[in-house]
DNA sequence: CTAAAACCTCAACCAAGCTTTAGGTAAAGA
DNA sequence: TCTTTACCTAAAGCTTGGTTGAGGTTTTAG
């Protein structure tokens, strides 16, 4: 008796991938040499690929919708298992995890927003002396060089916004 | 008598532009070279600018933390009067711009969100069978490929997400 | 007056995320 | 079989948003 994941191998060629996944022939090499999809060769060294590559892509797309890099997708996709094709489960947890980053990106607009908001009364979107702009009061140095609005605090600070200059 | 745009022609440096914008001395000269900014030279050649540069080096960096572009930045700076130095209306205007450009990424953002939400109950993520990924049913084909989530409707159907592959 | 600091231009380089090109092999269909 | 289509690799090119470096001039401080 053959294990499921010797019976099932490899299906797809690289044509075919790309066709349904709506993506260029190019772009699935460029795929495999970062690392984001794997795939197996035929005799004739063709690129053959298991279904869920397609998933993959699908994951993949999603995260660089919600602004995610290449860098960061791949770890994502590295918490699936190896040793067998992932299933709905495996899929689930990861779309849950999109999610929580999506979340966080949506209140990171919404800060931004607040701020720009708070910044229309007075019309100033100025330097040193509007918080949205260069809020070091709040901020302070941290080691690396921290940035604007990952404070929630600072939205509240562009309420009282006045402007000092042109 | 002087106009007011001779009177007060240009003052700050280069280097001091740099200091309180917070900014590299060769991203001004970039900025510059791009048409986002605008400098008038000394003797010397050297670059002297007036000072609502300040604000308008605000208003890059904050379109740019909400993901907008130097190109599209520059279109809206453009949208500033060339005649005289802009005032407060104008920026508050501008900040209103920025505020729309932001409720629309949010929305965007949401949408993603419902997505997979939706998309979490069945595991899928699919390609063909899920509307999350691939909704031509939707989105049909429009002129220059419509993508993804650009339509709200497709934020219903992913609660409607069964999965029929991997 | 002199030396250091600031400025100038132009060109090269970086990272991300791909696409394009060139030169050659494999597979599929009439 | 023959020809077209698909595929292979490696390297170069593209866009965005800058940074770095080389070689030279201007300003400023002592």
């Amino acid at each position: 008796m053959t294990l499921a994941s010797e019976r099932d191998e490899p299906r797809l060629s690289v044509g075919e991938v790309a066709k349904r996944a709506d993506v260029a022939v190019s772009t699935l090499h460029f795929y495999e040499t970062k690392g984001l999809i794997r795939s197996w060769r035929n005799a004739g060294n063709q690129r053959r690929y298991k279904k869920d590559v397609l998933r993959r892509i699908a994951v993949i797309k999603a995260g660089q919708k919600m602004g995610i890099s290449l860098i960061e997708i791949k770890e994502t996709l590295s918490t699936l298992p190896e040793s067998r094709t992932p299933n709905k489960d495996d899929w689930a947890r990861m779309s849950r995890f999109w999610q929580a980053q999506l979340d966080e990106k949506i209140a990171y607009m919404m800060r931004v927003r607040e701020m720009v908001d708070g910044c229309i009364g007075c019309g100033c979107l100025s330097m040193k002396s509007c918080p949205m702009y260069n809020p070091e009061d709040i901020v302070a140095k941290e080691a690396n060089g921290a940035v604007w609005l990952d404070h929630p605090e600072q939205a509240k600070v562009a309420k009282n916004c006045y402007d000092s200059q042109n």
